[in-house]
DNA sequence: TCTGGGGTCCTAGGACCC
DNA sequence: TCTGGGGTCCTAGGACCC
């Protein structure tokens, strides 16, 4: 151990930076589990209800993966696989909660810290020296984090961000794991290429056709070869992949949003036109609250359809003001709905509110475009939709301006 | 009996303008 | 009388992540 602790406080290069990722396990069960501690010890599965076609596993206890079940995997795949596991619908409110109480034992140690999603986040402890080697800030941070609130994690130490992530992959749960650029060639290059961050299932086979096969092939990879197969992205993953990765740890990053959206998967496919537009009204009413919560406008709806065969479309359109309110958005997500839904049945639904601006903002933008022209946009829509109610669908099927719904009616 | 819901980033192609 | 080359904005889709 002593020699460990040594080797922290010399390794990094003058300059350096010291960057720990801490990334909770299983972080909706081990919630759970402090909320409930009866669950302690037990197979716990996170899922949706399966009788409405959302029974996938969404986390689960380490007991549970002694089975073998895994995230992603349907639920009635997990109960083969493990009879006796115990199954929790999501409750997101409490995981929020304790999110953000684990972000709040985060800053106790650095003003640096940047959340990447609800259960991880980078921490630059480059001037935190005073607190302790690395590794004893880690061990801290550890110990810490389940003693105030019962909740395990992993911590990835490295002097970047990329290697840091990687570091805390490597070792769950409760590991603490240091990941020096010198020790990149026997602890990352191994490994394939598909447990790299960033890499997925059609990238890792994208590879492999030019016989990349592990992180160290892809860093050593003939970098013309790599940019016919990924583009651009190739190359930032092999700068990556040979322990490059100059991105600072940013505290504000990903505070603002750049798309709210909301969705459903309808437990059975429907086909039923006012049924469907009943929907997307429902929608339109939680995507108001969400973007009203958040303090935002939109100046661009999406709507999202994905059919019986899993083909997903999703149509947008840009709106001049901002909008918000559920009239309005159901308004605009019809318009598209029937343009645009080729009347086969539906097993997705999604409303998505794509170019967000503050509700500020969109308050004083609103005062730049004068009335009138918000007057003159209003027109338009009316009257694709009166045509919508009056016609059917066919009218305004084509294109997206009323000219061409009036070509269309010819 | 398959495959949720929330996001981000990148790319390609078309429209439009000069 | 057959048509260049930029640049920007917008839309749609794909890949990836948790």
């Amino acid at each position: 151990m002593y020699s460990q602790i040594n080797e922290v406080t010399s390794f990094y290069p003058k300059n350096g930076r010291v960057i720990l990722h801490v990334d909770m396990n299983s972080f909706f069960a081990s919630v759970e589990m402090a909320y409930d501690s009866s669950l302690k010890g037990e197979p716990l599965a996170i899922a949706g209800n399966e009788e409405e076609r959302k029974g996938i596993i969404v986390t689960c206890s380490y007991e549970a993966r002694k089975f073998g079940v895994k995230t992603t995997m349907p639920l009635w795949e997990a109960k083969k696989l493990c009879p006796q596991l115990i199954v929790k619908r999501p409750n997101f409110d409490r995981y929020r909660k304790a999110s953000s109480a684990m972000f709040e034992e985060l800053r106790q140690y650095s003003e640096l810290v940047e959340p990447v999603s609800i259960d991880e986040g980078y921490i630059d402890i480059t001037e935190c020296y005073e607190l302790g080697t690395p590794i004893e800030i880690a061990q801290s941070i550890q110990n810490r984090l389940l003693n105030q609130l019962d909740l395990p994690c992993s911590i990835g130490i490295a002097p970047n961000k990329f290697l840091a992530k990687m570091a805390s992959d490597m070792k769950k749960p409760l590991g603490i794991t240091v990941l020096r650029k010198r020790d990149i060639h026997h602890l990352l290059w191994p490994l394939p290429t598909i447990e790299m961050h960033g890499v997925g299932a059609k990238s890792a086979e994208k590879l492999a056709t030019i016989n990349i096969h592990t992180i160290g092939d892809l860093a050593q990879a003939n970098d013309i070869q790599l940019r016919a197969v990924l583009g651009i992205r190739g190359i930032q993953l092999q700068e990556r992949a040979n322990g490059i990765d100059p991105r600072p740890v940013d505290p504000e990053a990903g505070k603002e949003n750049k798309s709210v959206g909301s969705s459903i998967t309808l437990p059975r496919d429907i086909t039923n036109q006012s049924e469907l537009l009943d929907i997307l009204e429902n929608l339109a009413i939680s995507l108001s609250d969400r973007l009203k919560r958040k303090r935002y406008m939109t100046k661009n709806v999406a709507v999202i359809i994905r059919y019986k065969d899993r083909k997903t479309i999703s149509r947008g359109r840009k709106i001049i003001n901002p909008i918000r309110k559920p009239v309005d958005l159901f308004h605009a997500a019809k318009i598209l709905f029937m343009q645009n839904w080729d009347g086969n049945p539906v097993r997705l639904l999604g409303l998505s509110a794509q170019d967000i601006v503050d509700e500020d903002e969109a308050y004083e933008q609103l005062d730049l475009f004068t009335y009138e022209k918000a007057a003159q946009k209003e027109p338009l829509y009316q009257a694709i939709d009166t045509l919508v109610n009056k016609y059917g669908k066919k009218v305004v099927r084509k294109g997206s301006e009323l000219q061409k719904g009036e070509n269309d009616k010819k």
